[in-house]
DNA sequence: CCTACCGATCGGTAGG
DNA sequence: CCTACCGATCGGTAGG
């Protein structure tokens, strides 16, 4: 085992903090993991804190980037939704433990951070609600739509598969995507004209 | 105030586990939202583990009870899948520090107390199995439908409510039981005949 | 239910 | 990156 340096320390802390909780981690259980003293760990990092934060910070880039992207993205509202889900699944898939750590001890960083990434969410989310407008509008959706509703549900479905779904399991994300995107547009009922035959 | 029991005790131990996590509670946090020294829960409760016990197998419980009724319920697929999401947000809302804990903190609960909730709340999610699969025979829900995916969806968007509904708010639990139950039956697109018009 | 206390562990620092 | 250590806090006990 080489020298490590601040990224190999992040890459623990992802990990654990993801299975035991950011209060459920210690400085040593770190250290351990990377075969470093506890001590060792702050020639890296300031903080316990920071671990988090630097963590925290990442998904919300690629939650920003998603925003980004779909903000700007021509089609129509059923193919942004699309987009919006198979992204945000992707984000959920690539680093899991990234993920889990955002979702779940994002709450236990100190202010400001704290309010900052609940902030960045909210914009995040501010584009589903777009995307389901647009769609309310063109006649693609319900036009009865609670928005605000729908937008929370949305991302309730798709954040609650990070406690199950397992990308080296029989579905991958794409058909997963897939899935869920039928599901919210078509629902679990039958087509009218297939269940009338 | 009066003298504390053991009741008392779990009552704080729901909420200081669902606001600060299991292992970002200390027994002195607990005794000092009780006015006592974190010490005198001792002659209450055995061990800080033993807390987290009770709080999750009372929410077991409950999950358990609504599992009963709707395995033995008469109707069609469609009634019991909207009792079953009903009854789950009804659990959520009426002790939301209780549901967070389970939801959250029973992963650190020790074995084999950990396994028995595992699996109570497995055999839960078969009766959301059992439903859709009865209704794919019914015909009420699409012939094609992967069971076992489609109820972890459901339980992921029903579990992911917990994180923003507010009891107190403009929406009651019946109103978001019903659009639940209306999003996953015929989802978000308007009526294709309303849609052809 | 409190006082007084136990050994273990916490996040973090100094000095090399 | 380690050794040695700091004060604070942890879950928990004894004795009243």
């Amino acid at each position: 085992m080489s020298r490590k340096n601040r990224t190999d320390v992040v890459a623990a802390a992802r990990i654990m903090f993801a299975e035991q909780g950011f209060h459920g981690t210690s400085m040593r259980d770190l250290g351990k993991k990377l075969g470093l003293m506890g001590s060792s760990l702050y020639s890296h990092v300031v903080s316990k804190d920071e671990l988090l934060v630097d963590v925290v910070r990442e998904a919300s880039s690629h939650f920003q980037a998603l925003a980004d992207e779909v903000a700007t993205m021509s089609g129509t509202a059923n193919e942004r939704l699309s987009r919006l889900v198979h992204g945000h699944l992707q984000i959920l898939v690539e680093d899991p433990h990234q993920a889990r750590t955002f979702l779940n001890e994002t709450r236990f960083l100190p202010e400001p951070e704290r309010d900052k990434a609940v902030t960045m969410f909210d914009r995040y989310q501010q584009v589903f609600r777009d995307v389901l407008s647009s769609g309310c509008a063109s006649g693609e959706f319900r036009s009865d739509l609670n928005v605000h509703l729908a937008a929370n549900l949305v991302l309730s479905l798709l954040n609650g598969t990070q406690r199950w779904f397992n990308a080296d399991g029989a579905l991958n994300v794409d058909s997963l995507a897939l899935e869920i995107h039928f599901l919210l547009t078509l629902g679990l009922n039958p087509d009218p004209e297939v269940n009338a035959a």
